[in-house]
DNA sequence: GCAAGATTTGTTATCGTTAACATATTTCCC
DNA sequence: GGGAAATATGTTAACGATAACAAATCTTGC
């Protein structure tokens, strides 16, 4: 009920009920002994005071801040969102928070984000991709509180990876779409390595080509990451424009292959009849675009929980569990179009 | 270089320069009179050692803790991801970060995480919306820091707001329809209250109807928020069973419109020839599906910049300037389909 | 050369909470 | 009824940084 702007502590409280700082501290604690009656006055006391708890303050005294540091790329992308999500939900069932930083797929923001959340003594650390600058590297190798790389295999992992291999799911692509005859396969993607990823899931498609003894010459550069539908759209145009006997194209994400389609369906280019689109990240869209979009998925939620699951393995080890790095692998899918 | 897992503080540092605490602190602060040999000594030192700076400690002394709490229904939703990335990026121009949540359109969910939000004492914090429980209300005009409520247009702000009416913007969007002389227009959208901007945008549907003599019946519960593309050409499908003659239909949501145009495909019903479609979000996809989509342009990232700048003069008043609550009105603009 | 000012460094106390230990009070059983 | 165990509360110091003040050292001008 009361305005107080200046802020109520534990200290205005114990005055007021007539007991010591730390009976009101016991008194905010589950487990701790406390009369009941006793605590119940000081819960009365503080909702009246309007009493907000200070994190900043018990961070310090017990060293802990029971939240989960997380870097993704862009926040405006379903796909990292989603393991976000389900990372996020795990965590909070075990009382910790998510705190979320986004790097816009530039790893000298990265790095400097990386420091400002270790700054912040997180429990652990949740980076996007296996890419990272030397001194991002160390600051995560030094902190000593468990490190997660995700979306990615690392060649020389920080700590623990959860995470699935990008140019693996090219490979499983381009053979599902040989398989089905079609020899003259493009790509669509970024020009930059700044999306790793990305630039994984190109490198993937170049090698599944010379595997099957295919030219992978039909590289459209969409240009610098975040790419979505609009340069989808117009990389379609060029490719068509160029090279018109494509007989599929394969693009760096699924809101790129709609766009792509979009644009063959402003030039009255039949998908698939004409030409075959698949993408990648099992976005929604994929399964309800007319016509649908061959995917892979990457299984967004999984890659969330998995690294929650690591976290919470790490940070309270249970008797006989051994506290060597884990690997965990995620197995994408391939998911076709609907053939209508 | 040196691999130490216990944490380096500022009394290692000082230790081994043979300076004393304060010191040490003075030498990362940029204004601060530290002499530039001892400065540099001990920039090395703590490099070597592999310090990094304790925020907690230094939030707790000087009662800054040089972030913006928000909170957002979704974080899986684009509107709001670029309302948070504007608002980011202009208060990262004055040193200050982003402490983000999501309360999955659940208010009792918002009141649990403002008060979690509250109690890391953010410097000011940014809500979406004016619903919130009685107690999330309580305590965030007791926080004693600005409060920003986005998105809508408050009858009673708490604090600050910056938003728009949204119940306007389908008065806009129904007179749009109206002028092509459209008349059995129909409404697609959640049938709770939980999302409170779709719940304004369905009752400034019906008002416009009304306004102009309509019907306003033709109204399709797409179920619970958040309601996407699927939901859409669900809805679509039973909009096209039970009222065939509907000429119009505007979605809560790009997202449902592109559902909605996608059933709607698959069914052979021409758009907009047999019957209109029309979203709201100006999301990408609007703008680039074939046909695109007549939708209503909130200025996501306009009220993220207005947010992070209100925020900004709150707490670092200038001269002259008055205390008084900012109310910031977004002008959102009717984007019409492009007619081929 | 020396006082006055500028520069550099140090000392002390503190932010709000809580772990660890100490003490007071109650309960319970023989 | 007395003493051990259980319960309830208090005291002290500390987490790691920094504001405020104090002191030491260096400049500078005349």
């Amino acid at each position: 009920m009361t305005m107080k702007h200046s802020t109520t502590t534990m200290k205005d409280i114990a005055r007021q009920a007539g007991v010591s700082v730390m009976t009101v501290s016991r008194a905010f604690k589950a487990d701790s002994s406390v009369n009941e009656a006793t605590r119940n006055r000081i819960r009365e006391i503080a909702e009246d005071l309007g009493y907000v708890f200070d994190s900043t303050a018990a961070n310090l005294r017990t060293q802990k801040t029971n939240f989960v540091a997380v870097t993704i790329p862009s926040i405006n992308n379903a796909n990292f969102a989603e393991t976000v999500d389900a990372l996020s939900d795990r965590l909070a069932e075990a009382g910790m928070q998510v705190l979320l930083a986004y790097s816009g797929y530039d790893l000298a923001k990265e790095e400097l984000l990386i420091e400002q959340l270790l700054r912040r003594r997180p429990e652990a650390i949740v980076v996007t991709g296996g890419s990272h600058s030397d001194r991002a590297r160390r600051m995560l190798s030094n902190a000593g509180i468990p490190v997660v790389e995700t979306w990615d295999l690392p060649a020389h992992p920080i700590g623990h990876v959860v995470g699935f291999s990008n140019a693996a799911t090219m490979h499983g692509m381009v053979d599902h779409l040989v398989a089905k005859g079609l020899t003259r396969i493009g790509f669509i993607g970024g020009d930059t390595d700044a999306d790793t990823r990305g630039a994984d899931r190109r490198r993937g498609y170049m090698a599944a080509m010379a595997r099957h003894g295919l030219a992978a010459d039909r590289l459209i550069d969409a240009g610098k990451p975040p790419i979505s539908m609009r340069e989808g759209a117009v990389a379609m145009g060029r490719l068509l424009d160029t090279l018109p006997d494509t007989q599929a194209v394969i693009c760096v994400s699924d809101l790129t292959a709609f766009g792509a389609l979009t644009e063959c369906q402003r030039r009255g280019v039949r998908v698939p009849q004409d030409i075959a689109i698949a993408g990648f990240g099992a976005y929604e869209i994929a399964g309800i675009s007319h016509p649908t979009i061959t995917t892979i998925d990457p299984q967004c939620r999984l890659i969330g929980t998995q690294a929650a699951e690591v976290i919470l393995q790490v940070l309270h080890p249970t008797a006989g569990q051994d506290i060597a790095p884990r690997l965990v692998q995620i197995d994408w899918q391939l998911k076709p179009a609907q053939t209508t």
